[in-house]
DNA sequence: ATTGTAATTGTAATGATTACAAATTTAAAA
DNA sequence: TTTTAAATTTGTAATCATTACAATTACAAT
Protein backbone atom coordinates (compact mmCIF):
# COMPACT_ATOMS: atom_id res chain seq x y z
CA UNK A 1 0.00 0.00 0.00
CA UNK A 2 1.38 3.37 -0.43
CA UNK A 3 2.41 5.42 2.22
CA UNK A 4 4.20 8.15 -0.05
CA UNK A 5 2.51 11.16 0.63
CA UNK A 6 3.76 14.20 3.00
CA UNK A 7 0.55 13.81 5.38
CA UNK A 8 0.88 10.11 6.07
CA UNK A 9 5.01 10.46 7.11
CA UNK A 10 4.35 12.84 9.10
CA UNK A 11 1.94 11.25 11.14
CA UNK A 12 3.50 7.91 11.05
CA UNK A 13 6.49 9.51 12.42
CA UNK A 14 4.29 11.36 15.27
CA UNK A 15 3.13 7.53 15.76
CA UNK A 16 6.62 6.16 15.90
CA UNK A 17 7.70 8.43 18.82
CA UNK A 18 4.52 7.44 20.84
CA UNK A 19 6.07 3.63 19.95
CA UNK A 20 3.43 3.13 17.66
CA UNK A 21 3.78 1.10 14.48
CA UNK A 22 2.63 3.00 11.77
CA UNK A 23 0.41 0.43 9.57
CA UNK A 24 -2.04 1.87 6.93
CA UNK A 25 -5.04 1.55 9.01
CA UNK A 26 -3.70 3.57 12.18
CA UNK A 27 -2.47 6.35 9.74
CA UNK A 28 -5.73 6.40 8.21
CA UNK A 29 -7.87 6.32 11.59
CA UNK A 30 -4.95 8.82 13.37
CA UNK A 31 -5.51 11.22 10.79
CA UNK A 32 -9.47 11.08 10.62
CA UNK A 33 -9.15 11.83 14.39
CA UNK A 34 -6.78 14.36 14.40
CA UNK A 35 -8.62 16.45 11.10
CA UNK A 36 -12.21 16.06 12.53
CA UNK A 37 -13.19 18.24 15.26
CA UNK A 38 -16.17 16.41 15.71
CA UNK A 39 -15.26 13.84 18.14
CA UNK A 40 -16.63 10.75 16.43
CA UNK A 41 -18.07 7.43 17.87
CA UNK A 42 -16.45 3.85 16.78
CA UNK A 43 -19.22 3.61 14.31
CA UNK A 44 -18.76 6.95 12.62
CA UNK A 45 -14.56 6.45 12.12
CA UNK A 46 -15.02 2.64 10.86
CA UNK A 47 -17.90 4.41 8.35
CA UNK A 48 -15.82 7.30 7.01
CA UNK A 49 -12.16 5.14 6.89
CA UNK A 50 -13.97 1.79 5.42
CA UNK A 51 -14.20 3.87 1.94
CA UNK A 52 -10.61 4.19 1.72
CA UNK A 53 -9.39 1.03 2.96
CA UNK A 54 -12.77 -1.76 2.08
CA UNK A 55 -11.40 -4.66 4.15
CA UNK A 56 -11.44 -2.52 7.20
CA UNK A 57 -12.55 -4.50 10.10
CA UNK A 58 -14.33 -2.67 13.21
CA UNK A 59 -11.98 -4.75 15.56
CA UNK A 60 -9.25 -3.05 14.16
CA UNK A 61 -10.92 0.43 14.96
CA UNK A 62 -11.29 -0.78 18.34
CA UNK A 63 -8.27 -2.21 18.79
CA UNK A 64 -6.44 0.51 17.49
CA UNK A 65 -7.86 3.08 19.77
CA UNK A 66 -7.32 0.78 22.46
CA UNK A 67 -3.48 1.21 21.55
CA UNK A 68 -3.76 5.06 21.22
CA UNK A 69 -5.29 5.37 24.29
CA UNK A 70 -2.90 3.53 26.35
CA UNK A 71 0.08 5.10 24.36
CA UNK A 72 -1.81 8.15 25.36
CA UNK A 73 -2.61 9.99 21.93
CA UNK A 74 -5.91 9.88 22.10
CA UNK A 75 -8.53 10.19 24.73
CA UNK A 76 -12.03 8.90 25.71
CA UNK A 77 -15.25 11.02 25.87
CA UNK A 78 -17.98 9.70 27.66
CA UNK A 79 -20.65 12.15 27.84
CA UNK A 80 -23.58 10.06 27.10
CA UNK A 81 -23.81 6.06 28.39
CA UNK A 82 -23.62 4.07 25.50
CA UNK A 83 -22.21 6.73 22.99
CA UNK A 84 -18.39 6.88 23.58
CA UNK A 85 -16.29 9.28 21.43
CA UNK A 86 -13.11 9.58 20.34
CA UNK A 87 -10.24 12.63 20.98
CA UNK A 88 -6.74 12.91 19.31
CA UNK A 89 -6.44 16.04 21.45
CA UNK A 90 -5.33 15.28 24.90
CA UNK A 91 -4.96 18.71 26.02
CA UNK A 92 -7.37 19.88 29.14
CA UNK A 93 -10.24 21.02 27.74
CA UNK A 94 -14.22 20.78 28.33
CA UNK A 95 -16.69 19.26 25.62
CA UNK A 96 -19.83 21.10 25.59
CA UNK A 97 -22.84 18.46 24.06
CA UNK A 98 -26.27 20.63 22.52
CA UNK A 99 -28.97 18.41 23.88
CA UNK A 100 -31.12 19.63 21.09
CA UNK A 101 -28.57 19.02 17.68
CA UNK A 102 -26.10 16.19 19.52
CA UNK A 103 -22.94 18.52 18.56
CA UNK A 104 -20.30 18.11 21.02
CA UNK A 105 -18.16 21.67 21.10
CA UNK A 106 -14.81 22.07 22.82
CA UNK A 107 -14.01 24.75 24.96
CA UNK A 108 -10.91 26.14 26.75
CA UNK A 109 -11.35 25.84 30.81
CA UNK A 110 -8.77 26.55 33.86
CA UNK A 111 -9.44 24.50 36.75
CA UNK A 112 -6.84 25.92 39.36
CA UNK A 113 -6.46 23.66 42.98
CA UNK A 114 -7.89 26.48 45.04
CA UNK A 115 -11.46 25.96 43.57
CA UNK A 116 -11.15 21.90 44.39
CA UNK A 117 -11.18 20.84 47.93
CA UNK A 118 -11.40 17.32 49.49
CA UNK A 119 -8.41 15.91 47.54
CA UNK A 120 -5.50 16.25 49.78
CA UNK A 121 -3.47 13.56 49.22
CA UNK A 122 -4.84 12.35 46.31
CA UNK A 123 -2.99 11.99 42.77
CA UNK A 124 -4.49 13.37 39.93
CA UNK A 125 -3.93 11.90 36.48
CA UNK A 126 -6.57 13.07 34.35
CA UNK A 127 -9.03 15.65 34.42
CA UNK A 128 -12.54 15.52 32.28
CA UNK A 129 -15.43 17.87 32.13
CA UNK A 130 -17.73 18.40 29.90
CA UNK A 131 -21.14 20.65 30.03
CA UNK A 132 -24.88 20.00 28.56
CA UNK A 133 -27.41 22.36 27.11
CA UNK A 134 -28.45 24.18 24.10
CA UNK A 135 -25.45 25.74 22.10
CA UNK A 136 -25.76 28.79 19.96
CA UNK A 137 -27.04 27.75 16.54
CA UNK A 138 -30.17 26.03 18.31
CA UNK A 139 -30.79 29.31 20.54
CA UNK A 140 -30.95 31.18 17.51
CA UNK A 141 -33.07 28.26 15.15
CA UNK A 142 -35.99 28.38 18.03
CA UNK A 143 -35.78 32.41 18.03
CA UNK A 144 -36.75 32.27 14.53
CA UNK A 145 -39.16 29.76 14.85
CA UNK B 1 -46.85 -3.41 51.45
CA UNK B 2 -46.19 -1.43 54.56
CA UNK B 3 -45.09 2.14 54.19
CA UNK B 4 -45.42 3.33 57.65
CA UNK B 5 -42.53 4.38 58.81
CA UNK B 6 -40.98 7.88 59.30
CA UNK B 7 -38.01 7.10 56.79
CA UNK B 8 -40.77 5.88 54.17
CA UNK B 9 -42.85 8.69 54.44
CA UNK B 10 -40.44 11.66 54.36
CA UNK B 11 -38.86 9.86 51.06
CA UNK B 12 -42.53 9.39 50.09
CA UNK B 13 -43.62 13.14 50.32
CA UNK B 14 -39.98 13.98 48.46
CA UNK B 15 -41.00 12.20 45.67
CA UNK B 16 -44.52 13.82 45.53
CA UNK B 17 -42.81 17.20 45.83
CA UNK B 18 -41.52 15.91 42.59
CA UNK B 19 -44.62 14.75 40.91
CA UNK B 20 -43.40 11.02 41.26
CA UNK B 21 -45.75 8.62 42.52
CA UNK B 22 -43.49 6.68 46.05
CA UNK B 23 -44.64 3.06 45.43
CA UNK B 24 -42.93 1.14 47.51
CA UNK B 25 -39.69 0.04 45.07
CA UNK B 26 -39.47 3.59 44.08
CA UNK B 27 -39.14 4.61 47.71
CA UNK B 28 -36.55 2.05 48.48
CA UNK B 29 -34.55 2.80 45.47
CA UNK B 30 -34.10 6.05 46.16
CA UNK B 31 -33.60 5.33 49.35
CA UNK B 32 -30.65 3.71 48.78
CA UNK B 33 -29.12 5.82 46.44
CA UNK B 34 -29.49 8.45 48.98
CA UNK B 35 -27.52 6.89 51.56
CA UNK B 36 -25.26 5.13 49.87
CA UNK B 37 -21.95 7.00 48.80
CA UNK B 38 -21.25 4.59 46.59
CA UNK B 39 -22.53 5.77 43.36
CA UNK B 40 -24.09 2.29 42.32
CA UNK B 41 -24.71 0.84 39.08
CA UNK B 42 -27.87 -0.41 37.61
CA UNK B 43 -26.19 -4.17 38.75
CA UNK B 44 -25.84 -3.47 42.35
CA UNK B 45 -28.77 -1.18 43.09
CA UNK B 46 -30.78 -4.34 41.87
CA UNK B 47 -28.70 -6.90 43.68
CA UNK B 48 -29.47 -5.23 47.35
CA UNK B 49 -32.32 -4.35 46.74
CA UNK B 50 -33.96 -7.24 45.23
CA UNK B 51 -33.25 -8.42 49.11
CA UNK B 52 -35.62 -6.12 50.54
CA UNK B 53 -38.25 -6.70 47.52
CA UNK B 54 -37.55 -10.67 46.46
CA UNK B 55 -39.96 -9.76 43.25
CA UNK B 56 -38.04 -6.95 41.61
CA UNK B 57 -37.70 -6.70 38.24
CA UNK B 58 -34.13 -5.55 36.60
CA UNK B 59 -36.46 -3.54 34.33
CA UNK B 60 -37.90 -2.05 37.41
CA UNK B 61 -34.55 -0.71 38.44
CA UNK B 62 -34.07 1.08 35.13
CA UNK B 63 -37.77 2.48 34.57
CA UNK B 64 -37.43 4.04 38.28
CA UNK B 65 -34.06 5.35 37.67
CA UNK B 66 -34.90 6.93 34.14
CA UNK B 67 -37.98 8.37 35.89
CA UNK B 68 -35.52 10.07 38.91
CA UNK B 69 -33.52 11.51 36.21
CA UNK B 70 -35.96 12.84 34.23
CA UNK B 71 -37.75 14.61 37.45
CA UNK B 72 -34.14 15.87 38.21
CA UNK B 73 -33.79 14.13 40.96
CA UNK B 74 -31.18 11.91 40.33
CA UNK B 75 -28.22 12.34 38.22
CA UNK B 76 -25.83 10.31 35.64
CA UNK B 77 -22.30 9.51 36.12
CA UNK B 78 -20.39 8.34 33.08
CA UNK B 79 -16.93 7.83 34.21
CA UNK B 80 -16.23 4.55 32.21
CA UNK B 81 -17.67 3.68 29.14
CA UNK B 82 -19.75 0.78 30.13
CA UNK B 83 -19.92 1.64 34.10
CA UNK B 84 -23.01 4.21 34.59
CA UNK B 85 -23.53 4.86 37.93
CA UNK B 86 -26.39 7.09 39.71
CA UNK B 87 -26.26 9.72 42.28
CA UNK B 88 -28.57 11.07 44.21
CA UNK B 89 -26.77 14.45 44.99
CA UNK B 90 -27.84 16.65 41.88
CA UNK B 91 -25.94 19.54 43.34
CA UNK B 92 -22.54 20.58 41.78
CA UNK B 93 -19.70 18.58 42.95
CA UNK B 94 -17.08 16.54 41.40
CA UNK B 95 -16.05 12.69 41.64
CA UNK B 96 -12.92 10.93 41.67
CA UNK B 97 -11.97 7.79 40.39
CA UNK B 98 -9.69 5.74 41.61
CA UNK B 99 -7.91 3.62 38.53
CA UNK B 100 -6.55 1.36 41.59
CA UNK B 101 -9.46 0.35 43.55
CA UNK B 102 -12.05 1.88 41.52
CA UNK B 103 -13.76 3.42 44.32
CA UNK B 104 -15.76 6.89 43.19
CA UNK B 105 -14.98 9.98 45.68
CA UNK B 106 -17.03 12.87 45.73
CA UNK B 107 -15.08 16.86 45.60
CA UNK B 108 -16.05 19.87 46.08
CA UNK B 109 -15.50 22.11 42.84
CA UNK B 110 -16.04 25.58 42.05
CA UNK B 111 -16.30 26.63 38.53
CA UNK B 112 -16.37 30.18 37.54
CA UNK B 113 -17.37 32.08 34.52
CA UNK B 114 -13.74 33.58 34.05
CA UNK B 115 -12.28 30.29 33.75
CA UNK B 116 -14.23 29.40 30.73
CA UNK B 117 -14.02 30.51 27.37
CA UNK B 118 -15.56 29.83 24.11
CA UNK B 119 -19.23 29.29 25.05
CA UNK B 120 -20.88 32.76 24.56
CA UNK B 121 -24.51 32.56 23.94
CA UNK B 122 -24.40 28.87 25.05
CA UNK B 123 -27.11 27.83 27.12
CA UNK B 124 -25.14 25.63 29.95
CA UNK B 125 -27.84 23.40 31.73
CA UNK B 126 -25.83 21.04 33.35
CA UNK B 127 -22.21 20.97 34.21
CA UNK B 128 -20.18 17.07 34.84
CA UNK B 129 -16.45 16.38 36.19
CA UNK B 130 -14.60 14.15 36.66
CA UNK B 131 -11.07 13.31 37.59
CA UNK B 132 -9.27 9.96 37.51
CA UNK B 133 -5.93 8.45 39.86
CA UNK B 134 -5.20 6.79 42.77
CA UNK B 135 -6.28 7.79 45.95
CA UNK B 136 -4.98 8.37 49.22
CA UNK B 137 -5.74 5.42 50.74
CA UNK B 138 -4.18 3.14 47.63
CA UNK B 139 -1.11 5.39 47.35
CA UNK B 140 -0.77 4.53 51.52
CA UNK B 141 -0.76 1.07 50.63
CA UNK B 142 1.41 1.31 47.92
CA UNK B 143 4.30 2.92 49.88
CA UNK B 144 4.10 0.24 52.79
CA UNK B 145 4.66 -2.73 50.19
C1' DA C 1 -67.32 -4.17 43.68
C1' DT C 2 -65.94 -2.42 39.09
C1' DT C 3 -63.40 -0.20 35.95
C1' DG C 4 -59.57 2.33 34.07
C1' DT C 5 -54.94 3.75 34.68
C1' DA C 6 -50.36 3.33 36.25
C1' DA C 7 -46.58 0.48 37.83
C1' DT C 8 -44.20 -3.71 37.83
C1' DT C 9 -42.55 -7.77 35.93
C1' DG C 10 -40.35 -11.24 32.69
C1' DT C 11 -38.78 -12.30 28.33
C1' DA C 12 -36.99 -11.25 24.07
C1' DA C 13 -34.50 -8.02 21.08
C1' DT C 14 -30.90 -4.74 20.30
C1' DG C 15 -26.47 -2.95 19.86
C1' DA C 16 -21.88 -1.88 21.37
C1' DT C 17 -17.83 -4.09 22.73
C1' DT C 18 -14.73 -8.02 23.43
C1' DA C 19 -12.73 -12.70 22.67
C1' DC C 20 -10.65 -15.47 19.73
C1' DA C 21 -8.75 -17.88 15.93
C1' DA C 22 -7.56 -17.62 11.07
C1' DA C 23 -5.51 -14.97 7.43
C1' DT C 24 -2.55 -11.44 5.95
C1' DT C 25 1.19 -8.34 6.18
C1' DT C 26 5.65 -6.91 7.68
C1' DA C 27 10.40 -7.18 8.99
C1' DA C 28 14.39 -9.75 9.77
C1' DA C 29 17.36 -13.74 9.03
C1' DA C 30 19.32 -16.96 6.17
C1' DT D 1 15.46 -13.68 -2.85
C1' DT D 2 13.41 -17.01 -0.04
C1' DT D 3 12.22 -18.39 4.55
C1' DT D 4 10.63 -17.73 8.97
C1' DA D 5 8.71 -15.48 12.98
C1' DA D 6 6.13 -11.87 14.86
C1' DA D 7 2.78 -8.37 14.54
C1' DT D 8 -1.39 -6.74 12.53
C1' DT D 9 -5.71 -7.21 10.56
C1' DT D 10 -9.85 -9.50 9.79
C1' DG D 11 -14.39 -11.99 10.50
C1' DT D 12 -17.27 -14.45 13.41
C1' DA D 13 -19.11 -15.60 17.62
C1' DA D 14 -19.83 -14.47 22.50
C1' DT D 15 -20.89 -11.26 26.10
C1' DC D 16 -23.23 -7.90 28.56
C1' DA D 17 -25.83 -3.71 29.51
C1' DT D 18 -29.85 -1.60 28.11
C1' DT D 19 -34.36 -1.23 25.83
C1' DA D 20 -38.82 -2.81 23.85
C1' DC D 21 -42.84 -4.83 24.65
C1' DA D 22 -46.66 -7.39 26.28
C1' DA D 23 -48.71 -9.51 30.28
C1' DT D 24 -49.64 -9.18 35.06
C1' DT D 25 -50.41 -6.82 39.24
C1' DA D 26 -51.51 -2.88 42.18
C1' DC D 27 -53.94 1.36 42.87
C1' DA D 28 -57.43 4.97 42.86
C1' DA D 29 -61.84 6.75 41.63
C1' DT D 30 -66.47 6.09 40.69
Amino acid sequence: MNLNNDTTKDTGSYLKEYDIKPSYQRIKIFEYLRNTKSHPTVDEIFKEIVQEIPTLSKTTVYNTLSLFIEKGIVTVITIEENETRYDADTSLHGHFKCKSCGKVYDFDIKVSKEDIGDLDGFEVDEKHLYFKGSCKACLKNKLKQ
